[in-house]
DNA sequence: AATTTAACAATACAACTGTGCTAAATAAAA
DNA sequence: TTTTATTTAGCACAGTTGTATTGTTAAATT
């Protein structure tokens, strides 16, 4: 086969190329026609690797999804102290810094986007409900957390927390920077663990 | 047939008219069609009332704030024990009904849609972070909150758990109802206070 | 009574949309 | 070299978009 570079990659360079529209132009400029352009491809190219629009949209959302995932578990592997694993667990979600800061933009435009529209596309779950339970899960293991607390209502309470800054962080970035990000997530990883 | 309603009204029924339609149709079916439609009016009356679409994006975003912002105030007005009022004007944020599952969706699809465009439309800021630090500073005043508290801190976190607890609310409404998310909220407004 | 203005409706239009189709170019296999 | 499959480009198409223009009617003002 004709192999300059190879289908899934060509696949995942697409997708990279509707990141960059959607962070540029937003959802409503993610056109067939700009991300074409953004890829140096033309609209037949595009189309012999999507057969149509929403192809694309699931395949790009996926693929967000697998990189975070993929970095998460990355820092996971890592040797280190439980109370700071929780904390580069998090800060790999939160958006920190350019990269992750649009990946977050992405992924929130995606989910406004086919809010609507879940029942017709299979949008990927973020993971974030899961992840908390496991952290908390791994801190009480750890025999870290203080007496008495709901480790449900911990999750919970924890999954909105990380939502709740990564949202903020995103939308008014210029406030909520790195720094109180961490400052903030640290003030409440010491609020529920003992000294 | 002029003059049945006041201008002003006809424009808020135009800015309720859009709220249906992203409710319906998500802010890609948000047309001006679909919207004049929606309100029974045609296109040309509708651009009556807003010279363009922006006109009416920034005039229906700045609407749900108000109109937010009305129903806490009554609450705040209400004579309420300290903890009862705080529950009571988070649960007029976060959205436990169809009414505020509506705005929150709207106001969601706004936020989205117009992020990377903040600086060319004057939109509206949802005043969650102030409300946060005054609610703070409230239960403070109070003498409600446990010892030893950061009270900058306290809010940027309430502040997150109000928005994530939305945020999963609007997008997971099956898993967090009404229920749970007043389980969740009083469980972390008892975490802070005295008992 | 005459004039102006507010409140619409209808239509036109250029730009842009996703998608389908055809044909050419390219590379691998024979 | 010939054959075959893959990859790419270009364009047509029908539909939708926001907006501009023009026309009509009734109320308000003079």
């Amino acid at each position: 086969m004709p192999k300059i570079v190879n289908h899934d990659e060509r696949m995942k360079q697409i997708a990279e190329a509707m990141w960059r529209v959607i962070l540029d132009k937003g959802m409503e400029g993610a056109t067939v026609r700009n991300i074409a352009e953004e890829a140096g491809l033309s609209l037949g190219a595009l189309r012999h690797y999507f057969k149509n629009q929403d192809d694309l949209l699931v395949y790009a959302m996926t693929l967000v999804r697998e990189r975070a995932t993929e970095r998460i578990e990355a820092v996971a592997q890592q040797n280190m102290l439980p109370k700071d694993m929780i904390m580069a667990v998090i800060l790999e979600i939160v958006p920190i810094n350019e990269e992750s800061l649009a990946e977050m933009e992405v992924w929130f435009a995606f989910m406004a986007h086919v809010k609507h529209r879940k029942h017709e596309l299979d949008v990927p779950d973020d993971g974030i409900f899961v992840g908390a339970h496991k952290l908390i899960a791994y801190l009480n293991a750890s025999g870290l957390l203080k007496e008495g607390l709901d480790l449900d209502m911990e999750a919970e309470r924890l999954y909105a927390i990380i939502d709740g800054i990564a949202m903020h962080a995103l939308f008014d970035s210029e406030r909520l920077q790195p720094e109180r990000v961490k400052k903030t997530l640290r003030y409440h990883i010491n609020s529920i663990c003992v000294d």
